[in-house]
DNA sequence: TAATTCGTAGTCGACATGATGACGATTAAA
DNA sequence: TTTAATCGTCATCATGTCGACTACGAATTA
């Protein structure tokens, strides 16, 4: 039984780790691609989301491409959490008819219990930020950078 | 963007319910099927990983079916999730090559992270048992039993 | 004006999920 | 012993999601 093949939060969390570490330069869609191993439309469409999020901004044009909005070490991974994955489920729900006693006890039950999930699994994620993720060792200058800010 | 599609556990949880209010008959896999709105040979392959696990037995032949193998308030929903997402990931992880120190480190982070947050979706779980998704004042008869076991 | 980059729509293949049908094995009951 | 019910399992199919890819327009800078 494989796991989710929804690689957009994982996506998100490199990204905005390899824009931490260039604090200064703003990096194209393809070069963030590169380092991803995916492609720049599917790197866009993530990076638009977070962007009207408020955590990067992007600008077109040559020189253009993307920057963090804020200091690597004030983005928690749930708020990329919350931006990528908005409106998903820890579990799926079948369908049940209303009509069913039992079926009605359990959408009720497991609705409610999915959502004590999601704020379990939130609170979990907030406790690591981007700047948490870089690279120890590499990129001093980068690492100062998010430790001054 | 759609949570998962995967309902094996919602499935799951449903029948379990289901077979906690018939304790003293057999139900068979067609039932269930009709029950739970899927079909037959699915809910044969849930329930057979259940079995395997020691939560229900099932018996062939006339009269045969499934039944519980303990008390509903015995069974966590934690167990459930164990049994049925053996092996998932509560995010998926996109493909990383080894050279980047960027995706090494968040590699690694990532993969704790879930290591953490699998935990602590499985501690939510068990939390509740088959008993408590049972609806509250049908089958009397059937919460007695659950009650006294 | 030319070049770069984002923004977005559309299409495509790969993959997971469930539904369905088929068929043999097992068991209870007539 | 025969019959019918049921599980066990395989194969196949339809559907939906995900992500790669192409294409083209808009915005911006040099």
């Amino acid at each position: 039984m494989a796991g989710p093949t929804n690689t957009q939060f994982s996506v998100a969390v490199h990204v905005l780790t390899y824009l931490a570490g260039m604090p200064h330069d703003a990096v194209s869609s393809d070069q963030l691609a590169g380092s991803t191993g995916t492609n720049a439309v599917y790197v866009r469409r993530v990076l638009g989301r977070l962007r009207d999020a408020g955590v990067v901004v992007s600008r077109p044009g040559p020189g253009g491409g993307w920057q963090l909005e804020h200091a690597p070490a004030e983005i928690t991974l749930g708020d990329v959490w919350r931006v990528v994955q908005e409106g998903s489920t820890i579990f799926g729900l079948h369908a049940v008819e209303p009509a069913c006693p039992v079926g009605a006890s359990i959408a009720a039950t497991l609705t409610e219990l999915d959502t004590r999930l999601t704020q379990s699994v939130e609170a979990e994620l907030d406790r690591t930020t981007v700047a948490d993720v870089m690279p120890v060792g590499a990129l001093p200058e980068a690492r100062a950078a998010a430790a001054r800010a």
